[in-house]
RNA sequence: GCAGGGAUAGCAAAGCCUGGCCAAAUGCGGCGGAUUUAGGGUCCGUUCCCUUAGGGGUUCGAGAGUUCGAAUCUCUCUCCCUGCACCA
């Protein structure tokens, strides 16, 4: 099969015959769209899921029947295709060679790619290209892309309606930021793509004896403050006393900066941490006084260069004052307190612990000569155990959980001005940006925000939820839980590409706000381009009317000077696409995209247009791998639609998993694909040798596997349970086939209607290769115009059915029994020369149904079955053990199973490479034939 | 820490809601054989253990329970994965 041809001969053809650009009409519409792309590379093999997952699903829906409308777009706003940008300009190489060499960009292309909008515009257009490649069923008439003029008129009437009902509001918050390019940055801003995690942490402040300069310990523990019996500074870097909030602190001179971003600090003066040491401090829960110490491991780049030491508690306090001991600074252990009590039922000998620092130090065999990550882990350890057993020991809050207290202890300290919350980078290593600097938190004043906490907001949303459908179904308590957790979203930018906030010109629509509505566009924007319409005359009086039906079409066209013609085909379409409307995307988009989508859309639009469904799907491996720049196995879809061809592509990324687990790509999935598709076109070409005729058992076993298949499929497909649907339409079909010719079926009617069936039921996920079957079939039309085959209960036929099933079984056995017997002494040197198959007696079968009726021996028994009663007796003992586990056998008739084993006994002859005699259990002589059951047919080997 | 998801044979994965037709689909991989047989491809058989007639035994993370019957239901434990925001 020569992919590349057909999928350009059927390309060509739908495109002439416009098959994918819908109009409504008098069947029901139904919208389907996916997450668009994001345009800053070319896209790889994992964006196939997505977008094939909605292609085959549209083609699905189509088929059965919906008029279905398959948009795209391109998303081009934030940030990454100016950190793209700036990195091109900059002669980044390590970009420039991935470019070249794996995306193969010319050279003349990448140095244009200093400017952004030829990014977007570049890659967008490689996309386009690259779905156009794999054959899915877009109108393309209605491509947007996220920073043309037009698609930002949608975006500020969104937000105005956002702003009316009370949802933009502003406040403070913080980011982190690089101090050096003075912006926010996310995780694509920074080296090896760390996301900057943001903590709280508590400064509690411990005033100097005497001057009352202010020594504020960052601490993740304040409820140990009961504990402390010094405090730490480092006597070998720099410190700076400074104002802030109208008191004179001592912190370290990198914290001074840092915290610079946080509140309003003046230096006055620096000073070495060593002139620190000597001083004492008062600790503001009990009052003592307590003296500032050296420690060694004192960071001041984090939180205020200044900590106080419990050393109780903190393995690493109570090492650095080990430590200390012999240079003077000594504080008896007698003073150190112990403020938790840790009931932990797996390890008793923690209760009694006296210094539980010391205790876990000990467990794991630490002291206070190891390393410091050994201290690490018993910290680690400590926190663990106390947050998960430890109690209160001291304090206003004693008998309280400790996690508990440590909040209230915070906000008691707070609220007494003795302590305040610093923001923090609290990732385990240090995060830099791109840059080279080092990220600190700032906290940022009159931030707008879009409130997703509005209680009535997410009730709408609760509501909006309980009428959408939601793929894998176990997804939708996820979607719930974070409708209860989305609160404050930061709406605008400083930088980026995208739309102006209207609140703030100055700034930009953060880039996913500006992606939740923009579906609805789909329905009328190529009316708006066929009409000539500039991006100034979409006034909000068009979205008004148009989205909402509110004003009307005079008002609407008076305030844009559209034709009132054109603005009522505009709201026409809206309604007719929208009432029905499906999104695709990952998991992941379940906590920003998919949860604002909803949320915008039941406050935006009026209920009938809420969203219907959102389907999921899981991403693409590559050989059981992730993919990955750094693996080095991302494969641009490009290259691989060129090596694999699409459709083997399309079902091994689409139909190679369930939705919601991650399908494994690779060149062995894709063989066994192609070698099935070839397999099917060999047996269309066999069906010129074939001719109809009269049906007999294997054809009627054939179309009852056919049409038992139709109904699981579509079932499967209802529920989006893709693998299951093309397990049946695929691989069952063709062993299915080859079962049917290997036993010598060919009757040519049974198999033509056979594949065709297959063949419809194909063409969602191999769209070319069904066009090129159907035509090889003598059909004229486009496969994608067809219906989905339909399902004929009364050619379901279990009787049938089980007939072929006892013909396999027999196979199996015999096979089986030639093995073991074939080990016998006296078989030595012999073959088998014939295979006799006995078939029960009827009253066998009335027999076994009997009881398996009536789960009783007895019970059965009182039956006359037209045997002896002692043969009887004798044959339902050996079901007592599995009484309960039996199943009725459907009514066959002795002669018709041994009809069914005469007609196949050439078959049976040459699979066992034998002579094979089918007989009855009544007329035969063999000694075996007592052991013949409905369904499993004596079995009597001769050996010569 | 908080929240969610998961653990099935060599690997991947279905089954679990609705207990019995489950030694457990399917696909890869392995092994043996065939094909005028380098390899590859294709085809046939086999792939938990035992088995001298189609049989038996032990399995579905671990343990306990419910039931005539559990991969499936309940409880406990262990381990793994994902997300935690202003970022697409």
């Amino acid at each position: 099969m020569d992919y590349r041809a057909i999928e350009a001969k059927w390309q060509k053809a739908w495109d002439e015959a416009r098959v994918y650009e819908v109009e409504p009409n008098e069947k029901k519409g139904m919208l389907v769209t996916a997450a668009f792309p994001y345009v800053n590379a070319p896209q790889h093999m994992g964006h196939l899921r997505t977008y094939g997952t909605a292609d085959a699903y549209a083609r699905y829906k189509r088929m059965r029947g919906m008029n279905v409308l398959y948009p795209m777009g391109f998303h081009a706003t934030g940030t990454p295709i100016i950190a793209f940008s700036k990195r091109i300009s900059a002669n980044d190489q390590e970009l420039i060679d991935e470019l070249k060499t794996f995306y193969h960009v010319s050279d003349e292309n990448i140095s244009k790619m200093k400017d952004p909008v030829f990014i977007a515009n570049y890659f967008s257009n490689e996309v386009e290209a690259g779905m156009k490649l794999a054959g899915y069923g877009i109108d393309w008439r209605r491509k947007l892309i996220s920073i043309e003029p037009i698609f930002s008129k949608l975006i500020e009437w969104q937000f105005s309606k956002l702003k009316e009902r009370g949802y933009i509001v502003q406040g403070s918050h913080p980011v982190g930021w690089c101090p050096n390019e003075n912006n926010a940055v996310g995780q694509h801003d920074t080296k090896h793509d760390l996301q900057p995690e943001i903590d709280t942490v508590t400064a509690v402040k411990f005033r100097e004896k005497g001057a009352g300069t202010v020594f504020a310990c960052a601490t993740y523990r304040p409820e140990t403050i009961y504990g402390v019996t010094n405090i730490f500074v480092n006597d070998k870097i720099s410190y700076v006393l400074a104002k802030m909030g109208g008191e004179s602190y001592y912190l370290s001179k990198d914290a001074a900066s840092s915290l610079g971003y946080q509140f309003q600090i003046s230096i006055e003066k620096e000073i070495s941490g060593a002139e620190l040491l000597g001083k004492s401090v008062v600790n503001p829960a009990n009052g003592e006084e307590i003296p500032v110490f050296p420690g060694y491991f004192v960071d001041g780049t984090i939180g205020t260069g200044v900590v106080m030491s419990v050393p109780s508690h903190a393995p690493f306090d109570y090492v650095a004052l080990e430590r200390l001991r012999p240079a003077g600074y000594d504080i008896t252990t007698d003073r150190y307190k112990k403020l938790i009590q840790i009931d932990n039922p797996s390890d008793p000998d923690a209760a009694t612990a006296k210094i539980p620092a010391l205790f876990y130090l000990q467990k794991i065999n630490a002291d206070a000569s190891s390393p410091d990550d050994k201290i690490d882990e018993a910290t680690k350890l400590v926190y663990k155990e106390e947050a998960h057993f430890g109690k209160m020991l001291v304090g206003k809050y004693s008998g309280m959980p400790e996690v508990t207290a440590r909040d209230r202890i915070r906000d008691d300290l707070i609220a007494s001005r003795d302590a305040f919350n610093v923001y923090t980078i609290s990732n385990d290593e240090p995060v830099f940006c791109r840059c080279g600097y080092r990220i600190v938190v700032k906290i940022v004043d009159n931030q707008w925000f879009i409130n997703y906490g509005d209680p009535a907001w997410k009730d709408a949303a609760r509501q909006g939820l309980s009428s959408l459908e939601v793929f894998p179904a176990k997804y939708k308590s996820t979607f719930e839980k974070v409708i209860e957790w989305i609160n404050l979203r930061a709406a605008e930018r400083e930088q980026g590409l995208g739309t102006r906030f209207p609140l703030n010109p100055g700034h930009i629509i953060e880039s996913l706000s500006d992606s939740t509505i923009y579906m609805s566009y789909y329905t009328f924007i190529h009316i708006i381009r066929g009409n000539g319409v500039a991006a100034e005359q979409l006034k909000p009086e068009l979205f008004d009317y148009v989205l909402n039906g509110n004003g009307s079409i005079k008002t609407a066209s008076k305030a844009t000077g559209i034709d009132t013609l054109v603005i009522q085909k505009c709201r026409d379409s809206f309604e007719y696409w929208y009432g029905f409307s499906s999104r695709h995307s990952g998991p992941d988009l379940l906590w920003n995209h998919l949860t604002m989508y909803l949320f915008n859309h039941v406050t935006i639009f009026d209920r009938k247009f809420w969203p219907s469904q959102v389907i999921m799907n899981g991403s693409v491996n590559y050989e059981g791998q992730k993919m990955s720049k750094s693996i080095g196995n991302v494969i641009p879809l490009v290259d691989a639609l060129a090596r694999y061809g699409a459709d083997p592509i399309r079902f091994v990324s689409v139909a190679g998993a369930e939705l919601d687990t991650d399908t494994d790509f690779s060149a062995d999935s894709c063989g066994g694909v192609t070698t099935r598709v070839d397999m099917l076109h060999k047996y269309i070409i066999g069906l010129a040798d074939m001719k109809s005729k009269e049906l007999g058992h294997l054809d009627y076993w054939l179309y009852s596997k056919l049409h038992s298949k139709i109904a699981a499929a579509t079932q499967s497909m209802d529920r989006l349970e893709i693998k299951a649907a093309y397990t049946e339409i695929f691989y069952s079909s063709i062993n299915e086939l080859k079962w049917y010719m290997d036993r010598g079926g060919n009757n040519e009617i049974v198999v033509r209607e056979f594949i065709e069936a297959v063949t419809l039921m194909l063409s969602p996920v191999m769209p070319h290769v069904a066009e090129e079957f159907w035509q090889m079939l003598g059909k004229s039309g486009l496969v994608v115009k067809e219906e989905w085959p339909a399902s004929n209960e009364q050619m379901i036929n279990r009787q049938e059915d089980t007939i072929e099933s006892v013909i396999m079984d027999t196979i199996a056995d015999v096979n089986n029994t030639m093995a073991l017997t074939s080990k016998i002494d006296v078989n030595k040197n012999k073959k088998v020369s014939e295979v006799k198959i006995i078939i029960a007696d009827d009253w066998k079968l009335k027999a076994y149904n009997a009881l398996a009726k009536s789960r009783s021996i007895g019970s059965a028994m009182s039956n006359d079955f037209g045997a002896g009663k002692a043969v009887v007796s004798l044959y339902l003992k050996q079901f007592a053990k599995n009484l309960n586990g039996m199943q009725e056998l459907p009514n066959i008739g002795s002669e018709t199973l041994q009809k069914a084993f005469v007609e196949a006994s050439d078959y049976l002859s040459t699979r066992f490479g034998c002579k094979v005699v089918v007989e009855s259990e009544k007329t035969t002589k063999s000694q075996r034939a007592s052991r013949a059951l409905p369904d499993k047919p004596a079995i009597d080997l001769e050996w010569k």
